[in-house]
DNA sequence: AAGCCGTGGTC
DNA sequence: TGACCAAGGCT
């Protein structure tokens, strides 16, 4: 067997210091260099570190797992308002998982609310790791976001794999493959190009790069530092890189959804499980319709099933869409009117009669956000 | 290792 | 407007 690797894709190494000056030269221009866009690179006094100079790292960590999968636009209100809510890590590991996930409510991959709960908790007993793997040991952190923290924190010469990252090197090869089946490539050619003196400066220059010029849909070429040696750029179409597999078709459910209302006027709530979709949010009951399966009976045995309660179902509230990552579903949602049984929670963490006005105290998934807006309209 | 896990921006 | 995608991690 001969060598592949040399044979398929360029060895980029003689070229780093060269590809790393004209990054960071076009970064130092056109850098999202703003304390406005991402504070907590910045120091106290509003300086984009030196060097030697050291960030807030509990500012640092936060930001990145909001970042995880989630763009920069989106995670910054929250960033603020949990910095606000949450500013030490002893703040953050004395909190409720309640209030966390009431704080990180909207962001989406929930899990990640519990696990940085989790984290802090582990965190506020002694100092605080400096050493990618005991980044790396802690609940929600990967190499990625682990690398990102201490490279962005302390300047550690740690190199990231986001998705931007991931496009730009694909491009730069024009790799023939989808990057998700060759990490450990990936990930080599990432270590290859960090600038070692500057590796905060080169990380973020790199994810600028592919967020701002180098992006999926039209890529500004004539403003990229890295045309004169990408090989999609030479090919013609960057659009091409990176190779992706097929996608999946999303399987589409019918869900129906009972608002339970009893005689006093409350609404019945429950908590799904910590584990799996939207874990540990509360939500109206209810279920999958079976194959056949009216609306109406499907909400009267759902909620027979979980809750082990008799209602009457009444009038169509609202029915949704919503796209998941992995699954389409349909809410068919009704107004309900409790009959009989003490609501227990068979399939749930806990069941709970509320008032429409306590709403806002539980933590919701975006979906059922609409049907409380739509509840609320039919109330007044 | 491939599937699960949310939401909103963007075209 | 539906489809793709985002500063990924976990199992």
């Amino acid at each position: 067997m001969g060598q592949r690797s040399g044979a398929e894709h360029r060895d980029l190494s003689a070229l780093a210091p060269e590809l790393s000056q004209s990054l960071l030269a076009w970064w130092e221009i056109h850098g999202r260099k703003d304390p406005a866009l991402k504070p907590w690179m910045f120091t106290k006094d509003g300086r984009w570190p030196e060097p030697h100079e050291h960030l807030n790292v509990l500012e640092c960590w936060i930001a990145e797992v909001m970042l995880q999968q989630t763009q920069l636009k989106v995670v910054l209100p929250y960033w603020q308002g949990w910095m606000k809510v949450f500013p030490t890590v002893d703040a953050l590991a004395a909190a409720s998982l309640e209030q966390v996930r009431l704080q990180w409510q909207g962001l989406g991959y929930y899990s990640r609310a519990r696990r940085l709960h989790a984290a802090a908790q582990r965190l506020a007993q002694g100092p605080w790791p400096r050493d990618l793997d005991s980044w790396m040991g802690l609940p929600g952190i990967g190499r990625t976001t682990a690398g990102s923290i201490l490279s962005s924190g302390f300047n550690a010469p740690l190199a990231i794999l986001d998705g931007n990252v991931k496009r730009v090197l694909a491009r730069l090869h024009a790799h023939p493959r989808p990057p998700a089946r060759e990490q450990v490539l990936f990930w080599q050619w990432s270590e290859v190009l960090l600038d070692p003196a500057r590796p905060r400066d080169f990380n973020q220059a790199l994810m600028d790069l592919g967020a701002t010029v180098c992006t999926p849909r039209n890529p500004d070429c004539g403003r990229c530092p890295w045309q004169f040696c990408c090989a999609a750029y030479a090919a013609g179409d960057p659009t091409r890189w990176p190779m992706t597999d097929a996608p999946k078709p999303l399987p589409f459910q019918v869900i129906g959804v009972g608002v339970v209302l009893n005689a006093e006027g409350h609404v019945l709530i429950d908590q799904r499980l910590d584990e799996g979709l939207l874990g540990g949010l509360w939500e109206f009951p209810g279920g999958k319709q079976e194959p056949g399966e009216s609306i109406e009976a499907c909400i009267e045995r759902e909620l027979k099933e979980e809750l082990g309660i008799v209602i009457s179902v009444g009038e169509e509230l609202i029915t949704l869409d919503h796209a998941y990552s992995h699954k389409k579903l349909r809410f068919v949602v009704y107004l309900c009117a409790w009959v009989s049984g003490d609501p227990q929670p068979l399939a749930s963490q806990q069941v709970r009669w509320v008032s429409p006005d306590q709403l806002d105290t539980f933590a919701f998934p975006a979906a059922n956000a609409k049907m409380i807006e739509a509840l609320r309209r039919s109330i007044n």
